[in-house]
DNA sequence: TATTGTTATACTCTATAACTATA
DNA sequence: TATAGTTATAGAGTATAACAATA
């Protein structure tokens, strides 16, 4: 029958290409955490860095999960101190979470470390290349978000 | 109090701006498979469509998981009468998996499956921008294989 | 002895359903 | 009654360690 090499062919269906490099490089970043975090827990982080202060239902907006999956990422985070819940000023049922200075800290390690695997990749790249994968992650953003 | 983040800021590190899309479109394309079958399984299958008849280690190295972890794959896909084993001609510790007929159905009808969620997306994209994401594409399975 | 693959086990990630507390 | 969040539970996905069969 046919015989599309789906992973190599330019002119194949983008959409199943793009689908295996997303599983593909998302397989390999999570094999690459860090022992100290997992990647769902950075990737909120990282959300929380931006905004400073958000309630769970923000985060798991945000971050595109539902909240009983959040309730747990803010958990593990809280249990590993890398964040800190307080009060609502006026609301009795949400929450505030805010990052607290060891998150922050992990923020910026990870941020500088430069010795990370993504990071040796992309350096390996052409500055064109880069420029793609930029472009890229801006309309992949824009279609997670739809 | 839309991210101004790490999400959308063009001068932000690369690595965590990818890092983030290739998560989140991930969990997206997870929750958008279909009924019969995930995306691991898909994965998979689209890998052995394009190699025909490979062994369980080979798939397991093409897919970049580990041995066990294909295991349950392959047993999964059999059981789901998409693949099938046969003896292999010459070692007998291998084995020789292949697409069934409907296999190669079902992965004929996911190919043409337009009405599919990232399908979707991408048909109101540009030109332009489909060009740039069949780029990143191959970009990143370089990166991830390297 | 080395290689290929499977079984046993455990942990992460995510979801839906049901529940609690507050608005 | 509606909303925000949590708890209970389940299933997918993946890994490491230990094992069996074959080379």
């Amino acid at each position: 029958m046919d015989q599309p090499d789906l992973t190599a062919a330019p002119g194949a269906d983008l959409a199943a290409r793009l689908r295996l490099s997303v599983v593909r490089l998302s397989r390999r970043l999570r094999s690459q955490r860090s022992d100290a975090i997992t990647l769902t827990q950075l990737s909120a982080l990282y959300t929380l860095g931006a905004c400073r202060a958000m309630t769970p239902g923000e985060l798991a907006t945000s971050e595109r999960v539902r909240p009983p999956s959040m309730t747990r990422v803010i958990a593990s985070l809280e249990e590993a101190g890398l964040v800190t819940r307080r009060q609502h000023p006026t609301d009795g049922r949400q929450s505030i979470i805010e990052l607290t200075r060891a998150g922050a800290d992990l923020l910026a390690a990870e941020a500088s470390a430069r010795e990370r695997w993504l990071d040796k990749r992309l350096a390996e790249l052409t500055e064109d290349e880069r420029g793609t994968l930029s472009r890229a992650s801006e309309i992949i953003d824009r279609m997670a978000g739809a």
